[in-house]
DNA sequence: GCCTAGCATTGACTTTTATCAATTTATAGG
DNA sequence: CCTATAAATTGATAAAAGTCAATGCTAGGC
């Protein structure tokens, strides 16, 4: 792993705390991966043995039953994922996989447990993060129960214009299929929904969207920071 | 608030492994209320001042948009709720109601982050709550992405029975129109999904539910404990 | 620049789920 | 025990979402 990278990843919430020994001490039982895409890097039910860390590329989290599979969400640089399973050393509840060449950091999760008990900064960072996380999952739950497919789409393309700076256009993120299973549809459904988008002024073209009457839309997906606040 | 209710908080996983002058100095900060059945505890959106924790009766967490509402859980005693919203300081994601009449303890929130600063075994139980509500949120959005409603009413059947000590008669521990909610559909949608399960051996009469085939019930719910399991 | 594989879209249709209205059944007070 | 009230069920219908099949589009490999 380059200096830059371990700079990097120091420089990630969850690392920025703690101490110096300490972060040295993790980084030295680490290793770093490069991987082409379309690499299943964990399976849903493993033993979680590594805390991930996606230093470039982007991993997408999802799971399968019956045949059936859905995706949970996208990690991308600098961010970890799979902490509480590492946590609480118990198996993996999704699986992971690159969506392009990514190069991902992992760290023993025994190692990252015994820092755990012996840096009470460290250790306050990961009930901040985990507290995050768990929030995420209840507003993604909010948002399933209490809206329509529709509005799903609609208050998504809200919060990733948003994220894309507030302009009127912007590119989507990633293939429309995956964000079907994303927001939980088919990707049938999602065309027809995106059409169904067009009275409120979105317009589509491959994956560059337009939001022509922001009032409207916002009338009619009616965001909620209790649902759609990724940050609080 | 009396001896044996300290007990018994005390004896809560959160609780328990805590120095017993913080568990003391977190209890004199305290208080407890009786309060009759249907009361709103909180609403979400707001500040979260107190860490609450059901001594007796039971709390539906629930939560509304647009008119619309679904209940996301039932907590029983002894458990604590909006732990997470307590630890960042952050506003309520749902809202609370007592479904019976209910004692309810209040703990000051900024307490619960003071001694949390200071005693690391707290800190420790903490993470591990935390990492465990994060796990239980993921596997009801896995539940609601991917699986239908029938199939998501024959597994929660399969974990009550199981819950309810393995027999093949049980009760149900709440009224059908919150169980339609809990599980994200209606009560026509529920008591028509009940019906759909008979071909399985599954009886319903009032409360009761009777699994008269358990092999063909769990033939076609194909539990994973990687969603059902709800203690890993 | 062309070809090809995979993604996206569209149409026709089915299944799933919700809604509305009408009964029936259960339940808690008086 | 009766009655008022709410819950549960049922039927009819509508809306939402999924499936299947065909076609259009597009980006990467040669």
């Amino acid at each position: 792993m380059s200096a830059s990278e371990h700079e990097d990843i120091r420089r990630i919430e969850l690392f920025s705390q703690m101490a110096d020994d300490n972060f040295k001490s993790l980084m030295r039982g680490a290793y770093v991966q490069n991987f082409p895409a379309q690499i299943e890097l964990i399976t849903e039910g493993e033993p979680s043995d590594f805390l991930h860390i996606v230093i470039s590329g982007s991993v997408d989290l999802f799971s399968a039953w019956n045949g059936r599979d859905t995706s949970m969400a996208t990690v991308r640089p600098i961010s970890t994922f799979i902490l509480a399973a590492t946590i609480k050393d118990a198996p993996y509840l999704m699986s992971a996989r690159t969506l392009e060449k990514s190069r991902i950091a992992l760290i023993p999760s025994q190692d990252v447990r015994a820092i755990f008990d012996i840096d009470s900064n460290f250790a306050r960072t990961i009930v901040t993060e985990l507290a995050q996380c768990y929030r995420s999952a209840i507003k993604a739950q909010k948002d399933l129960k209490l809206r329509t497919s529709l509005e799903r789409l609609a208050n998504y393309l809200l919060r990733h214009q948003r994220h894309a700076g507030g302009g009127a256009a912007f590119e989507l993120d990633f293939e429309k299929r995956r964000l079907a299973s994303v927001l939980g549809m088919t990707p049938e459904n999602l065309s027809r929904a995106f059409k169904g988008l067009q009275p409120y002024g979105v317009i589509v073209r491959g994956t560059r969207i337009t939001i022509n009457n922001q009032a409207d839309l916002e009338h009619f997906a009616k965001p909620n920071p209790l649902i759609d606040n990724f940050s609080t």
